[in-house]
DNA sequence: GAGGTTTCTTGAACGCGTTCAAGATTATTG
DNA sequence: CAATAATCTTGAACGCGTTCAAGAAACCTC
């Protein structure tokens, strides 16, 4: 929907919160989220602590805006190959690979991320409505994954399939994270070998033989998502409308 | 292996930290994690701040022992249920129900369980070594599901069964700490759709003709494992053996 | 441009988890 | 029993995230 490129706010504060997150988001790339103290990123970005704390009310804010950031790099280094056409199977693993590529600078800081995400009470957890803004947009892009692709998937899969490849790659994320082989070449294989099976196992599913477990399947998903808040009352929730 | 009661130390010293520790558990459930000092968990058992921590040198640390307390009662719930000789199915569906029960009374706590767990530093991440004693427990609980149970699956399936059921298990957990439906109704309704759903694929994957599939699926699995500690080089890392 | 209003900025202060040097208590040894 | 060692206990102090009352700067409005 909206273009990739930064916006640059051009007044005052809008330059002040940008430098704050700028700084911000480099010291947490160089010395990991924990050991960044708020007092530090406001000395770097020259700034009070209490200024800081007005753009940002709290440290995990600055992870929202990670979020934020690195789903638009994400979405700028996928575009290009989504215009191609190519088999859901080679559309898959070139956003996923890509996905792992853009975080890769965050590896130790991602971690951090984790911590705060999977906490039910936090602003931040992917299934919580604060984010649901990022989280849509993230579940768009595996919706271009499957629409654009030339699969024959039987249409009640074909509606749950965004939502379940994100949370599938929620999962990829979390195995990353713990990942300390070299170069990470254990979470690329574990693409390389889930993309793989996954892309099987839709074939599998859409044969009209597999259609009553396949209803079965579907309608646990539905049992899922029923309580996640799809709906924002908020109609211009759109990425950037939930800047505050 | 070890009975389930709990050992109740003679030692002074083991007294002190027992008490610290009923005293942690209770006002966490009472109150939440978050909202529990330190300070007040000393000030309720008697204690000073320092000597809490002289047994506990985090608070992170207190749920760790959490951790092992709910599992034990969760072992000691479901034991009886194991002895019978029921179907693979009615043997899940038994010990999910179990498990969330027990949980129960740690709801709201529970979420910032998860907080810290899925942080790869920390000590006590599911994946990790440290926690390793209970993690085993754990798939050994499940082992015991499906062992004993009658039904037909091939070898290379029931190796990983347990495995995979545990991490089935975390994510009904997972599931259940953002549920917030009336007397957790949702996360029950979803124990029992996904309970049907396993039995069904066990079955189909053990139909021979899946076998490739299964094959590949299991070789996934493999490598999900592979970095993960999976072998503890103190023998002697049972349960109860790694109260340091 | 004076007066008023919104936006931005400051640094002191609070409560928290955690550390630690010092002392008290208990156990062990000759 | 005295002396030494091991264990336990204490509270002050540190750095952190966060709050807030107070003021400065920028922006209106007439």
């Amino acid at each position: 929907m909206s273009p990739i490129g930064r916006k640059v706010s051009t007044t005052k504060g809008g330059q002040t919160k940008a430098l704050i997150l700028e700084t911000a988001l480099k010291m947490f790339r160089d010395h990991g989220y924990e050991s960044t103290t708020m007092r530090a990123i406001a000395r770097k970005a020259g700034v009070s602590l209490g200024n800081a704390y007005y753009y940002f009310p709290s440290k995990e804010l600055l992870i929202q805006a990670f979020y934020h950031r690195t789903h638009q790099e994400h979405l700028a280094a996928s575009l290009p190959m989504l215009e191609k056409e190519l088999s859901l199977k080679a559309r898959l693993l070139d956003v996923m690979r890509l996905k792992i590529a853009t975080l890769e600078p965050y590896h130790e800081f991602a971690g951090a991320l984790f911590k705060t995400a999977a906490h039910p009470q936090s602003a931040l957890n992917p299934f919580a409505t604060a984010s649901d803004a990022v989280r849509q947009a993230s579940i768009q892009l595996f919706a271009d994954v499957v629409t654009k692709s030339k699969a024959r998937i039987p249409e009640d899969l074909r509606v749950e399939l965004p939502y379940l490849l994100w949370l599938y790659h929620m999962g990829i994320i979390l195995f990353w994270i713990h990942d300390s082989s070299r170069k990470r070449a254990r979470t690329y294989r574990l693409i390389d070998h889930s993309v793989d099976l996954l892309d099987r196992v839709i074939s599998l599913a859409s044969n009209p033989l597999m259609r009553p477990l396949r209803k079965r399947a579907l309608s646990l998903v539905d049992e899922l998502r029923e309580g996640l808040p799809l709906d924002s009352e908020d109609p211009e929730s759109t990425v950037e409308g939930r800047q505050k």
